[in-house]
DNA sequence: GACTGAATGCACGAATTGAACGATTCGAAA
DNA sequence: TTTCGAATCGTTCAATTCGTGCATTCAGTC
């Protein structure tokens, strides 16, 4: 739930002086809203994207309802993925969150925090559990972290401009997975789309119903499993011919789908990653916030 | 067409006190209509011209939570059950959250938030799923966002204390709902508990590994569907021998459980609702917070 | 070293907020 | 129409936040 700040909290969680806080929001540094008495009032992602965005820290986190330490020890590349790894196998739900949320707040992007964090700690994870040197329980258990995790993450990314285009997806039938379309839907929000997973098991006309009715700019479908491969080639082309005649772009992606069965699909562009994913996505929509972190400092003002 | 609002309820949907609002109101920041007896109506488009005026910001995701077509923003008793059904099948995730967050503030306890409110409208959104009244996507759609208010239930439950005694629990092998497991940690962690959800389709032999290696005073077991029922006793009786050799008390529940069933099978205590399991969850272990909903308001502080 | 411009933190009175309180009004059932 | 519980009224009060001015720090420049 979007939540509301006053300066003095968000001021004692970074760790500075409360004038410094209002002199930010009233430079537009961190967009906020005013009561109608005058008041600020700061929003929780819009708090972490600044913070995020300038390279601050985090002093008390907890104040603004983060975990305890976030943003304090920044994880550095290769040692992320090995604690995160552990923290997820133990089931230990503050450090799994804490620790992406670092990564988050000290700059890297979304995308990148799934595709190299995230996705291979949970395909490391289902290695363990095949080998046998993990239980069951604790698989279902990090699947389970897994999502709590990324819901986190959705969290301090926003739910973007209520007026970006809309943007939906999901899995297909037979397929149960829904971690890489719940994180589908977190790159495309921070890439500035109004974005609503649909979730798992989507029979090909209901996907075309929702087209229909929702008219969205673009759908995502993530492909795990394929049951049968000429029902789904044939299937998945109709559904993209509906996308088409609506305007709607379709993305794809997923182990499923090999070299042979992409040269009979048709699609709008097939994403080996999220990374691939959201330079598509802001290709078609163009990021509106601050985004080169290079130039920023200059251009300001 | 013109839809009439009190104070109350536009100062919940914005999220300022009552005593602001009236306030604006009566400074002329919104213009409002009084009744004979001096009771302030707003109507909806000068709230919300209001909110695109002074708020700069804008797009407010804050404000979707005034559904023009429903009518009332405060879920009062039985309204809430049809808001939120309206939210869920709709896709509404802001206000699907706001109006569970809002029972969760206004004293309703988690139990009864689920019991009386999400897993009702969750079963309706089945049977209108089941009777083509609904599209397949909108039904998984709702379990998506089902699953995310429960998250933002969590959130605002708390984690509990992290010396209290741990629970674990999930559902069992060829169940995939999650649901029921979800909403049991929630409730288990309002009443003090340190509980942890293990997921779904979990074997039972993984179930003993983790009573051995985490040595839970609780674990809650939903079953929704069982495939071969003999074979299901029998396991479970072996997983209820091994918990009570190790001090852990089975709570068990779902529609699959028939008094039939029951009678073979041994367990701490079934079911049939949350706030059973609450009740019997405090039992065990008292809570340490406020509990009386009578005399919570003097007991605060 | 001295100067400059910008950013920071602190202090101040004025204004706003949110939570009380008893009294009054509303709306629906009897 | 009358009655009664729930909602709203107007008011007060402590706490918070507003906007502003000012002293301090700190790079960068002369």
């Amino acid at each position: 739930m979007s939540q509301f700040f006053s300066p003095k909290e968000v001021a004692l969680a970074i760790g500075v002086s409360e004038s410094s806080l209002k002199r930010w929001v009233d430079k537009g540094l961190i967009p906020a809203e005013k009561t109608g008495g005058g008041h600020r009032r700061l929003q929780l992602d819009a708090v972490l994207r600044f913070i995020r965005d300038e390279g601050k820290g985090l002093a008390n986190p907890e104040i603004i309802g983060l975990p305890a330490e976030t943003g304090k020890i920044v994880p550095a590349g290769e040692s992320a993925q090995a604690e995160f790894l552990q923290a997820m196998s133990s089931g230990n739900e503050a450090t799994a969150k804490r620790i992406i949320l670092d990564l988050f707040i000290s700059g890297m992007s979304v995308a990148n925090i799934c595709d190299l964090v995230i996705a291979p700690v949970f395909e490391r994870i289902g290695d363990l559990w095949r080998c046998g040197d993990l239980e069951v329980y604790q698989e279902r258990r990090a699947c389970e972290l897994c999502g709590r995790v990324i819901h986190e993450l959705r969290r301090a990314v926003g739910s973007g401009p209520d007026d970006g285009p809309l943007a939906i997806g999901g899995t297909l039938d037979g397929d149960p997975y829904t971690l890489a379309t719940n994180m589908s839907e977190v790159v495309l929000r921070d890439a500035g789309w109004r974005a609503t997973s649909l979730g798992h098991m989507l029979p090909f006309d209901t996907l075309r119903k929702a087209i229909e009715n929702d008219h969205p700019h673009l759908m995502w479908i993530s492909v795990t499993t394929i049951r049968d491969t000429e029902r789904f080639i044939a299937n998945f082309n109709v559904l993209f011919d509906t996308a088409t005649s609506f305007g709607c772009a379709i993305i794809v992606g997923g182990q499923a789908l090999t070299a042979d069965i992409r040269q009979s699909l048709r699609y709008t562009t097939f994403c080996d990653n999220l990374r691939h994913m959201e330079a598509f996505a802001r290709t078609i929509r163009p990021r509106d916030r601050v985004a080169t972190p290079i130039t920023s400092p200059e251009v300001k003002f």
